[in-house]
DNA sequence: CCCCCCCC
């Protein structure tokens, strides 16, 4: 980002002929405000060294601006009308709030902003999680989706029905964790990543490798040929559909390496570390435990597994997590219904260390019934 | 001109 403009800083109540480059940091839904009939929208601005400003748009400007305001996408913004927050709630707006009119310029700046976005995240572990529990803290994490249960209806204590729909997001020490969107991000967000998973994907599967998987006579599980390791996923913070859709068509959402380490693979059966399974081919085998690998198979299956490294030894093993088959994501039919057929022992989660759960397994019955909603 | 909560 230049620096012929001026920054956030340099605009107060009555600055005149400034112009500040900024990129759409976050941008909420339009809500309809509590004590009024009052439509307004909330953005977060940043400028190029990375301070913020709130803007507003109120009613009509709502849609109005719903085209030229795009979340992560850079702007010059002249002319807003800038005020000082109200007392009340400068803690959490700043100091400084712009509303964006229609006598405010914006003009489109063909850049990419996206590091300087990321930049200015600060993500947890999942494994420092649990120390959030119960806090009100506002945290980011980042993660990549490698699966979408089907949405489900819940009843809260007070008997109001929620839609919600988990998301297994995983780190990349593969570490996985559960989150759950509600209600208006079941209808936007979830329904955006699904959109997107496919649409990512199915171009993979194009480029990806072939392996083939064979028993041998003494039952070992091989799976045989050239594969990528996930081992970098850049940055998506934001639950935010545009944003997700501007790091994939930058290639950020996923980026796979291939491993020189493991151009072959093999999975002895050594029964003792493992659970058998069985694949979609009807084929037993059985899964350990800890990192996880994409793995692509050929135009008809992609296998996540989870590999562990041994000692003193070049093979791996590794734990089918789930079997993910294009063409019925491809297809319409399977609309609404997770795009990811599990097999096997589920995802095993991060056992929960304090309060209430924000991991989920199968298991944490008793965990959930103490936990106070 | 708004205050972004909460909830299996």
């Amino acid at each position: 980002m230049g620096d012929k403009f001026q920054l956030i800083h340099d605009v107060s109540p009555g600055t005149t002929g400034w112009t500040v480059k900024v990129v759409v940091a976050e941008k909420f839904s339009p809500r309809v405000a509590q004590r009024s009939p009052t439509k307004y929208q909330n953005l977060i601005l940043m400028d190029s060294e990375g301070s913020t400003v709130q803007a507003t748009l109120y009613g009509q400007n709502i849609t109005a601006f719903q085209d030229e305001l795009i979340l992560g996408k850079t702007y010059l913004i002249s002319n807003a009308l800038v005020k000082e927050t109200n007392a009340e709630y400068k803690a959490k707006s700043g100091e400084i709030q712009w509303t964006i009119s229609g006598r405010t310029r914006i003009r489109r700046v063909e850049e990419n902003n996206s590091n300087l976005l990321i930049s200015t995240y600060s993500f947890t572990d999942f494994e420092d999680l649990p120390k959030y529990m119960d806090s009100n803290v506002d945290i980011s994490v980042i993660g990549m989706i490698i699966d979408i249960k089907p949405r489900r209806i819940i009843q809260t204590r007070f008997g109001k029905e929620c839609q919600v729909q988990d998301l297994v997001l995983v780190n990349k020490r593969f570490d996985t964790v559960l989150l759950t969107m509600w209600e208006a991000f079941v209808d936007n967000e979830c329904k955006y990543i699904c959109q997107n998973l496919k649409k990512k994907t199915c171009s993979d599967w194009k480029a990806s490798q072939s392996l083939s998987i064979s028993t041998k006579a003494d039952s070992s599980f091989f799976i045989d040929g050239e594969f990528e390791l996930v081992e970098e996923f850049k940055s998506w913070g934001h639950t935010n559909s545009e944003i997700i859709d501007n790091m994939i068509s930058e290639k950020h959402y996923l980026t796979s390496t291939p491993s020189k380490l493991f151009s072959k693979l093999s999975v002895p059966t050594d029964e003792k570390d493992f659970t058998e399974i069985k694949n979609i081919q009807g084929l037993k085998t059985v899964i350990p435990t800890v990192a996880s690998m994409r793995l692509s198979m050929d135009e008809d299956e992609i296998f996540y597994v989870k590999a562990i490294m041994q000692e003193l030894s070049p093979d791996c093993k590794f734990e089918i997590l789930f079997i993910v088959n294009p063409s019925q994501i491809a297809g319409d039919k399977n609309k609404g219904k997770a795009p990811v057929e599990h097999i096997g022992e589920p995802i095993k989660f991060l056992e929960p260390t304090t309060k209430r759960s924000l991991f989920h397994s199968d298991t944490d019955d008793a965990q959930s019934s103490k936990k106070k909603m």
